[in-house]
DNA sequence: CAGGATCCATTTTGATACTG
DNA sequence: CAGTATCAAAATGGATCCTG
């Protein structure tokens, strides 16, 4: 478990890799969505507050290729396209879970923590 | 646990929230070798790989606002200053390393996934 | 409906040189 | 040793308009 001189790169730090797949703005709550049930496009564009369609397309775009998400496309008019996590990203939901319940309970404390900071 | 109308902003996903905070390219790090132990200010600059002084320095900033690391100056010539995760830091260890344990199991997943994306 | 294309503003990070 | 200060580059995100 131990290592003798650990220096933390990019390459030795496997979670800043993922850190700087779904660290960005988007990602975190577009799986949490997903991890609810599937959606389609404009439907999690309604319900994440703030997002732009750009943004939208191109986190959604990264999530698929990294094969978080998975992309269907019905051949109907209206089109009509389906998001859902795949098995991998399904997996990712624990962590970020844990992740959230962390800063539920502790967001608090470190807005405390800011405001000592800032006073002092 | 389930609400009705779910939109996810800022405010109603905390997880979000701390990911603005430590989602940077440098406090993950940053934390894990911290919670090994604690460490002097170059002794972080050298173990972590890349990092400038600069944003060493910053990103030890914003963590001690927000409670997560306590800095210790010890007044000695030369100077001496400590670095050490709070019990609040401590506490975000567990999170973090259930993080850290998730990417050392599927980064290969990720990359596999991109590589047949950009491959079709 | 589900985007694509442009252009622009902001944020974040890095390089470099200097200091108590 | 442990930082500051300044400047520039790069990444990220947003606004707006257009389309199969």
């Amino acid at each position: 478990m131990s290592v003798r001189h650990p220096g933390v790169s990019t390459d030795d730090c496997p979670v800043r890799e993922i850190l700087d797949r779904v660290g960005d703005k988007w990602s975190v709550p577009i799986v949490v969505l997903l991890g609810e049930r599937g959606h389609r496009f404009n439907e999690l564009h309604r319900r994440i507050d703030g997002i732009s369609q750009r943004m939208l397309t191109l986190t959604l775009r990264t999530l698929a290729r990294d094969g978080l998400v998975s992309r269907t496309v019905h051949a109907s008019v209206p089109p009509r396209v389906d998001y859902e996590l795949t098995e991998l990203g399904r997996t990712l939901l624990v962590p970020v879970r844990a992740l959230d319940e962390w800063a539920r309970e502790h967001r608090d404390d470190i807005r405390a923590a800011r405001q000592r900071h800032d006073a002092g």
